[in-house]
DNA sequence: TCCATTATATGATCGAAATCATATTTGAAC
DNA sequence: GTTCAAATATGATTTCGATCATATAATGGA
């Protein structure tokens, strides 16, 4: 349930919460006291400027973890609020450097997770960043993005769901990609 | 110069190595033996599908690490390209991964970084998902992402150029931002 | 089984941003 | 001081993808 290292956690490390839609998980300038870990639900970090601007930072969904950061923080540096109703496996932040001081597993664990996010994040910001949309969309493909549906791999991607139908329609009349059942494609 | 914790290391932990323009720094399957910080230059993480397919995985620039992940694999996933002339440094994978069972400090510091790392990627995804252009540019000034020039800021915020100036001029004409001197603009 | 919902798919239109072009300003190099 | 390159800036045009609309097929629940 919890993703790896976490789910090694001593179970009085951690807490399950919900939250109401529009509630504050955490506030700027605030603890940090925990990480967190999204069951459901939608949570957005948000930060003031001096100017009182809000600037959106994060939108976290599903299966992810949010506000790692803090636990090499003094405060937590933006707002957690709930976008909808949330349920958050809630992990204190001293149990966490307690098993990265003490488990020599754990914190090797815990960095390689953080590395694979920097290397997955990095691999989001380039497919992101390829155009036209139609040669987004082969790459996709091409790596076996499409695990579920259209629409999660048009969000991944960073396109509409349209543009990614027409894409794959393109794709398959230029006879780049093979449509093997509704919703499915794969290489020509 | 080597960022932090890397200059915790030992000097015989890494050394400096110059590529010339189309060398693989590393290829898929081998190693791993390192991970790489870029001092200048570019080099470009590309994957080859099972259809012979190129895949652009990321485009490391000057003053990144790269292959971090590769600390926790068994083989490089991706080939490593120099599009540029580059000067790099290659840090002993065995090494790093010693620091870390060793020095507490180098563990934790290691894993701070890739934990800032996450969160500054998840910032980038964030902006460059902000559109019209205008609110993009805007909420960038408004965390003081205009550090050096206008150029890099659109670079940094997924526009062209010509769009970003654009769009600041759009900015002062409504009266949201104030240009301070050629270049340097400031919320209004 | 029927109904509601979601995914798939495509058509039409529009607008935003990319592209291409050009001018000016500035700073660095010689 | 002059030259050259890079950054700043704006204009014109085009194109790509977003948006809005609609239809069908599949899925899950009552």
């Amino acid at each position: 349930m919890l993703p790896s290292p976490f789910n090694e956690l001593d179970k009085n490390a951690y807490a399950a919460k919900t939250y109401d839609e529009g509630e504050f998980v955490f506030r700027q300038n605030d603890g940090p006291y925990s990480i967190y870990f999204l069951q459901t639900g939608i949570v957005q970090l948000e930060r003031h400027t001096a100017h009182g601007d809000k600037v959106i930072i994060h939108r976290a969904s599903e299966g992810q973890t949010f506000a790692e950061a803090s636990l090499f923080s003094e405060a937590y540096h933006c707002d957690a609020v709930t976008i909808t109703h949330s349920q958050i496996i809630v992990l204190q932040k001293s149990a966490i450097l307690n098993a990265m001081r003490t488990n020599l597993h754990f914190a090797e664990t815990l960095t390689a997770r953080f590395a694979h996010q920097v290397q997955a994040y990095r691999h989001s910001l380039e497919i992101r960043s390829t155009r036209p949309a139609i040669e987004r969309v082969y790459t996709a493909i091409a790596q076996g993005m499409l695990t579920s549906d259209v629409i999660s791999l048009a969000t991944e991607i960073g396109l509409t769901h349209e543009a990614t139908y027409r894409a794959l329609s393109e794709l398959i009349a230029a006879g780049r990609i093979r449509k093997t059942a509704r919703g499915k494609y794969s290489l020509a």
